[in-house]
Order: C-alpha cells, then structure tokens, then sequence
DNA sequence: GGCATGATGGCCT
DNA sequence: GGCCATCATGCCA
C-alpha cells in the first residue's frame, strides 16, 4: 500500500480499508471497522483548525495521527487526503490474525473477539502509543496490504460523538463478530 | 441484558 | 473548569 492510496476523502478511505491487513511489528489483523472524519467535520479534532495535538491530520497522507482520550487510552488515525483539508480515518476494530498470544498478553484478556474491538482496545493490542504519533504507516514498523479479496462492507452512524451523528461515516465488515459494536446500517 | 461510574491526562473556552 | 472519537467493572433486573 502506497502514500497515494490515502490520498483521497477519508470516507472513500475509510471504505477501502475494511479488509486490509494492518500489523505492527508482526501483530495485528484484518480491519473490521473504521471512522472518517475531515475539517468540515463538527465531530472532528481537524474542525477548528491546526493545533499542537491535531497537528498530524494537517501533514501528508499516510501517516499516522495518535491521540489519547480520556486519559488512558490510545485512539490510532490515518491521515488521509492531502491540500491541508484535516481528513483521517478512526482504525476503530481489527479481526485479530498474527502474533495471537502477544495480543492476549498486552490486553490481559483471551477471547479473540474481545482483543480488538474497540479503538482503545487494538491501540493496546498492537502497543500502538504517541512513540508513532506522525510516524508513517507504509513503514516499519507497521506494514499494511490492501484487501485481497471483496468485503461486505456496511455503513452507518459514528459512535461517541454528540454532534453531526447523521454523517454515516461509520464503515464495517457486515456481520463481522469482531466489531466494537453491532452494524446497523446498509449495505453499502 | 442494560445502565451508572471511576480511572486519568491533555486540550479548549 | 469542563469536556472528551474509551474501557472495565459493578449493580440491578
């Protein structure tokens, strides 16, 4: 996966990543469930601006944008579409496929479907923390092959945000039992 | 199953 | 000072 594959609107990104296999350094799995967001996005950091924490989601696509909410989790973003529009894609659930046990380790927990669901849960998982804030993530130590076959993807509302709940930029694998939450929307 | 709550840090008004 | 793109736990039904 290239630099230009991010460099288009967060939602088409969003869309295409359902599928793809992220790891870093060997640990991760299949993406199941994504966010878009862009600077014309209430919900989004990118909204008012440039700022010293939002900083990344004004650089060039590809890299990544970490943040930590609530003060103990990590949220891990990819910056997409280049022009300075503050567009990135949430990486909110993952279908754990390598490095299984290193995973169970770093969550404490052993049911697969529960090591990757959630956007706090696969930062944890993947040791996904601010050391990789703007890192890009074509490189090591993350390594991310496109979907190699056609994925049902559907889409719906965003989850945690109190403003624009309408914008349906929530993409997932239909049916998967590996997502944060249930899908409720269509088809896409 | 659902709902409430606490942990805990940086950013914004 | 208040607000979060969260998670785990504990209580009640």
């Amino acid at each position: 996966m290239t630099p230009a594959f991010f460099d288009r609107p967060a939602e088409a990104v969003a869309r295409d990543l359902i599928g793809a296999v992220l790891t870093v350094d060997g640990v991760g799995g299949r993406i199941v469930e994504t966010e878009a967001y862009d600077g014309e996005d209430p919900a989004s950091h990118s909204y008012r601006g440039p700022t010293m924490r939002n900083a990344p989601m004004f650089g060039p696509p590809g890299r990544a944008y970490v943040y930590r909410i609530y003060g103990l989790h990590s949220c891990f973003n990819i910056v997409c579409d280049a022009a300075g529009s503050g567009s990135a894609v949430l990486i909110r659930a993952l279908q754990p496929m390598e490095g299984l046990d290193v995973m169970q380790a770093r969550r404490g927990v052993s049911a697969r479907a529960q090591l990757c669901s959630g956007p706090g849960k696969l930062c944890q998982a993947l040791a996904i923390d601010a050391r990789l804030n703007g890192a890009p993530v074509t490189a090591p130590p993350f390594r991310l092959g496109a979907a190699t076959e056609p994925v049902k993807v559907a889409h719906g509302r965003r989850i945690g945000i109190s403003v624009a709940v309408e914008t349906p930029w929530r993409f997932a694998e239909a049916g998967s039992p590996f997502l944060s939450r249930p899908m409720q929307g269509k088809i896409a």
